[in-house]
RNA sequence: GGGGGAGUGUCCCGAGCGGCAAAGGGGGCGGACUGUAAAUCCGCUGGCUGACGCCUUCGUAGGUUCGAGUCCUACCUCCCCCA
């Protein structure tokens, strides 16, 4: 793959860092961007309280968006959860409540703030919500005006149907719509802010795709898809999912802490690739960093930690988190900015596995009992064999709790009230 | 409407002569080795219990049996073939 092969700062940059899967009319979106502002939308459906690791990619592509001078569009899919996108998944996904929906929209519109210029900031970035006009519409007007230019022909070797069709799988006919009110929002967005360019993951294409062609039979309007890779770690696990579940964006589901730790694990074939896809760092200075070799690759680790931690959380949290890891794993100091959980029923002679539970490190007695025999839990960094083991007032360090150690990496700090 | 097949440890896939807490694999967790990595190796992977043991689990509800994931009946769900 060869760099610099594009006029337009835009492209430019997706490209070098790796964003690029596909792009429709190559050279015809490069010199629209290149010679004006181009405007482009992604949609975020709000099937969770909010965007995770996953969504990542999605939002910082619409960050270079607006830093090379052009305008992003976050649209969220208010309208389009109701339906549900059956791409990529190979069974329907159970409906949304209308509440459930409008909350999940809340949490995951606040994230934008932290990419995106909006208007209050003196930005140019648009904040949409596609309920606005798919909740109005009419059935049968819908049918003749857009409806007429799919064909079923077609939608049915499209992959997001196909995989259901082929594996025997339920794919109800809500569903089957979710394309068409896809390329209807494309079409919606050009009409209102005259956009042009849809981003999204691979598994999206197919759907941008649909949204050229309506775009071209409607308004004859020249419309470009550019779709970024699955990302996947060297290992080939998907992004973004861990033993706790998924690591979300907002900070009362993941702490800053939990997050710098999940860019810190990164494995060492990947750290190149995810500075640059997931932090703002400038080329030069990653391929400086790449070439650390063996262990020093762990600055360059901390590094990425600590820049994508910055872009969602803040520098300051950031800052914390590295900080709080340092002394923690560093120089073992019992840091009080790990996790801690008021213990109200603490009593000396309380059995380790009592305690264990109470905190949350392990969900049932065997758990513990098991972990202890495999020589996985520690007391104040003290490996307890014993699974009969009490803990006793001394064990409370003058900082008023007892540090308990799941592991090598989950600490939580019992703190008796 | 007629005929055939399937639903197993609530993470997934998947074996299972009437004695089964139920093979195996993936995943996950812990340990060793390292660098808070990967790979590799070892251990664990229903609940309660110090332990003997007890309890709860194989789509649902009944039944046969000393004993049922395994046999019988009904029901539910999914799939295939014929109409």
């Amino acid at each position: 793959m060869t760099m610099s092969t594009y006029k337009s700062d835009f492209l430019n940059i997706l490209a070098s860092r790796g964003f690029i899967h596909q792009v429709s009319e190559p050279e015809a979106l490069d010199a629209l961007a290149h010679s004006s502002a181009v405007t482009a939308y992604i949609g975020f459906d709000c099937t969770a309280p909010s965007l995770h690791v996953g969504s990542l990619l999605s939002i910082m592509m619409l960050y270079w968006l607006q830093q090379t001078g052009h305008r992003p569009i976050a649209l969220m899919g208010g309208g389009t959860t109701r339906v549900g996108d059956p791409s990529g998944k190979d069974e329907s996904r159970k409906l949304l409540t209308e509440a459930l929906i409008e909350e999940n929209l809340k949490g995951i519109r606040a994230i934008f703030g932290k990419f995106l210029t909006f208007a209050d900031r003196g930005g140019n970035a648009i904040m949409a919500n596609n309920a606005e006009w798919l909740n109005k519409l009419n059935y049968i007007d819908f049918l003749r005006d857009i409806g007429r230019y799919f064909s079923i022909n077609r939608m049915l070797a499209f992959d997001s149907v196909k995989l259901r069709l082929d594996r025997e799988q339920e794919l109800s006919f809500l569903e089957f719509n979710y394309m068409i009110l896809q390329a209807y929002d494309f079409v919606e967005l050009y009409r209102r802010y005259g956009c042009v360019l849809q981003l999204g993951g691979s598994d999206q294409w197919g759907n941008i795709v649909n949204g050229i062609d309506l775009g071209r039979r409607l308004h004859n309007a020249q419309f470009f898809a550019l779709t970024s890779p699955l990302i996947t770690t060297s290992s080939g696990a998907k992004m973004g999912k861990t033993a706790a579940g998924a690591v979300w964006l907002n900070a009362d589901l993941v702490s800053p802490y939990d997050y710098w730790q999940y860019w810190r694990n990164t494995e060492d074939a990947d750290v190149v690739r995810f500075m640059k896809l997931f932090t703002t760092l400038p080329l030069g200075e990653i391929e400086r960093l790449a070439a650390l070799k063996g262990g020093e690759i762990n600055e360059a680790k901390k590094i990425l930690a600590t820049e994508t931690t910055s872009l969602v959380h803040g520098r300051e949290a950031a800052a914390q988190a590295a900080e709080t890891a340092r002394a923690t794993f560093e120089e073992g100091a019992l840091s009080a900015d790990l996790p801690t959980v008021e213990v109200s029923d603490f009593h000396p002679r309380m059995r380790l596995i009592d305690a264990a539970v109470r905190v949350g490190l392990v969900s049932s007695n065997g758990e513990a009992r098991r972990l202890i025999r495999g020589g996985g839990l520690k007391v104040n960094d003290k490996t307890i064999s014993d699974e009969s083991h009490l803990l006793e007032s001394y064990d409370v360090t003058p900082q008023g709790v007892i540090k308990l150690t799941l592991g090598r990496k989950r600490h939580v700090l019992l703190k008796p009230v």
